[in-house]
DNA sequence: CATAAGACTCG
DNA sequence: ATCGCAT
DNA sequence: ATGCGATAGAGTCTTATG
């Protein structure tokens, strides 16, 4: 049977309506439970707002101004109005269903009649998504103008909420696989475990209802289709992660780049990102690193990518992004910015996975394989002492700090668990004052939830913004410096107000980058708040020389280019 | 042809 | 990535 | 203590516009 898109709309706001987990999974294992195969592919993917896998390489590409273009070309409205909307509303979808409705009202030959269903809208964004080449841009907007007028308000709603990735109705992957699990009666333990291969909840609901509990079970890792990185959780000190992986562990450097998982079988390789998607054409150094040095026919790796000055030093992670984002000229990036493989992992070899593998086991097979300049440095200890060595050893060195892996754990793809343990320094503060605010998206549209920071520069007195940070706070600590802040206003710029230099706020950041965007020339990494600081006058907060001061002490570990 | 805006990457 | 909140 | 979803940054490349 034809399920109508329309349901699937109701099924969102409800469910944007519900706060209990347990009530919005029963509400989805309600209406997936008997949808065919192919709807219920589709729907499972389109209730958690991932209408494709992240390696299909299908994009919307499609912003909110275009939606704002599209709907001024659609209904007549002007930009004042549509702000109204907007601010009244909060997101962008419902903007877009109150403005339909409202305009319903004036111009009623606005949408036709003929219903769309579940499969209907996904045809629609799967040709969307798959325009490219010259002249895109236009076609998608015919496409997608097309599409909205077919469709009633709160049809319109969804369409533009999966298309620029707008959720926040609070059920995400982990809700759909209790979803699942309920729907057809299968442990979500088997179904968590087949999704960390699958990476597809699409799929993942259409197998499980298909096939059920035994088929999910044999599921494993299959070259050339990428599975979830396994994830370290945070460890306070080596000490802390010694303690909880039993005293014994592997320390492996944790290096400021990024991670790539890696397939091969013959004359083909395939890099994967951290996100899955296919970063191949972008690193044909690290292709050619791994034919030469890792000697099996068939295999799956992992590891950090850096890159790396003529010192063999790190360079600082805006290098690395250089080469993970170019896609021309690479030949010119690889010579001026060479990339670095420190691989850790071996998932697959030769026919064989070896996920269920100790770690010990998998990092002996990959010691044998693998030439070892291109193997992740580690010890093995128990000794606190030997493993704060190793710890600065690395900060020395420019990376970020360790990984510490209990000696028998197995690869847990997608699980963020207690097997792998991030320590890493204790992050720099700063003291900056707020110069500006913004109102947030979501559940925050009525709060100034995102605040711009700035240093003062000792010779001008002026204040120098060096970053944006909206993290740190509690709900009720937002509500309050809202409140504060407007106050403070002196200017209001659309959803931003500018504000007198009053409150100061102490920073944690990971890193001083050069920025290309700021004034100042600066820019924070990682800005999160640790505290409000209201015992400090704007005065007393930190200088712009202080930071250029900072940064230039990172070359003290890390390397640089000229 | 230069600049600006948009989209997409990552940790 | 980092955070707070729900459980 | 742990899992989950929400929030959104900075940099860089690509496309659109005048």
């Amino acid at each position: 049977m034809v399920k109508p898109f329309k349901d699937l709309c109701f099924l969102c706001e409800e469910l944007s309506k519900l706060s209990k987990r347990t009530s919005m999974a029963n509400l989805v294992s309600n209406f997936i439970k008997d949808l065919d195969i192919e709807e219920l592919e589709i729907a499972s993917r389109m209730i958690i707002g991932e209408i494709f896998p992240p390696w299909s390489q299908l994009e919307f590409d499609i912003s909110g101004a275009t939606i704002w273009k599209i709907m001024k070309e659609l209904t007549g409205i002007t930009d004042e109005e549509f702000i109204d909307f907007f601010n009244e509303t909060g997101d962008l979808g419902s903007c877009v269903k109150e403005i339909f409705e409202f305009k319903g009202k004036v111009q009623t030959k606005l949408y036709q009649f003929k219903p769309l269903s579940i499969t209907d809208v996904n045809e629609h964004l799967k040709e969307l998504a798959s325009i490219i080449g010259e002249g895109s841009r236009k076609r998608k907007e015919k496409l997608l103008k097309a599409l909205l007028e077919r469709a009633s308000p709160i049809e319109a709603k969804y369409i533009v909420k999966f298309i620029i990735g707008e959720r926040r109705h609070g059920f995400g992957e982990g809700l759909m696989i209790e979803s699942i699990s309920k729907a057809f009666n299968v442990p979500s333990e088997i179904i968590r475990r087949a999704n960390m291969f699958l990476c597809d909840v699409g799929k993942l609901a259409a197998l499980t209802k298909k096939y059920g509990s035994q088929y999910l079970r044999t599921i494993n890792v299959t070259l050339f289709h990428p599975v979830k990185p396994m994830l370290a959780d945070d460890a306070e000190n080596v000490l802390d992660a010694l303690k909880t992986l039993g005293g014994r562990a592997a320390f492996e450097i944790k290096p400021d780049g990024a991670r790539v998982q890696i397939h091969k079988k013959g004359e083909k390789v395939k890099i994967f990102s951290r996100r899955l998607t296919d970063v191949t054409n972008s690193l044909p150094d690290i292709v050619e690193m791994v034919n030469r040095k890792v000697k099996l026919k068939e295999f799956i790796i992992e590891g950090e990518v850096i890159v790396i000055d003529e010192n063999r030093k790190p360079l600082p992670y805006q290098y690395v992004m250089r080469r993970f984002t170019r896609v021309k000229d690479t030949d010119k990036m690889m010579e001026h910015y060479p990339a670095k493989l420190y691989v850790f992992d071996i998932l697959y070899a030769d026919g064989r996975s070896l996920i269920n593998k100790s770690y010990e086991n998998r990092r002996r097979f990959l010691e044998n394989k693998i030439e070892e300049s291109i193997v992740m440095p580690r010890i093995v200890t128990s000794d606190p002492n030997k493993a704060e060595i190793f710890f600065k050893y690395s900060i020395n060195s420019g990376h970020e700090g360790l990984v510490a892996k209990r000696l028998t754990s197995t690869y847990t793809p997608g699980i963020r668990g207690k097997h792998w343990l991030k320590i890493k320094e204790n992050p720099k503060t700063l003291d900056l004052v707020i110069v500006a605010a913004e109102y947030g998206y979501g559940y925050r549209f009525k709060w100034l939830s995102d605040y711009h920071l700035a240093a003062r520069d000792e010779e001008t007195g002026e204040y120098l913004v060096v970053g944006k940070t909206f993290t740190g706070l509690t709900d009720k600590e937002i509500i309050d410096l809202t409140s504060k802040l407007e106050r403070l206003a002196i200017a209001k710029r659309g959803r931003t107000i500018i504000v007198q230099p009053k409150i100061v706020l102490e920073i944690a950041f990971s890193e001083i980058q050069k920025s290309p965007n700021y004034r100042s020339g600066y820019a924070l990494r990682f800005a999160r708040i640790k505290r409000i600081r209201s015992d400090k006058t704007p005065e007393e907060a930190d200088t712009i020389q202080k930071i250029i001061r900072l940064y230039e002490d990172q070359f003290k570990r890390k390397g640089k280019i000229l």
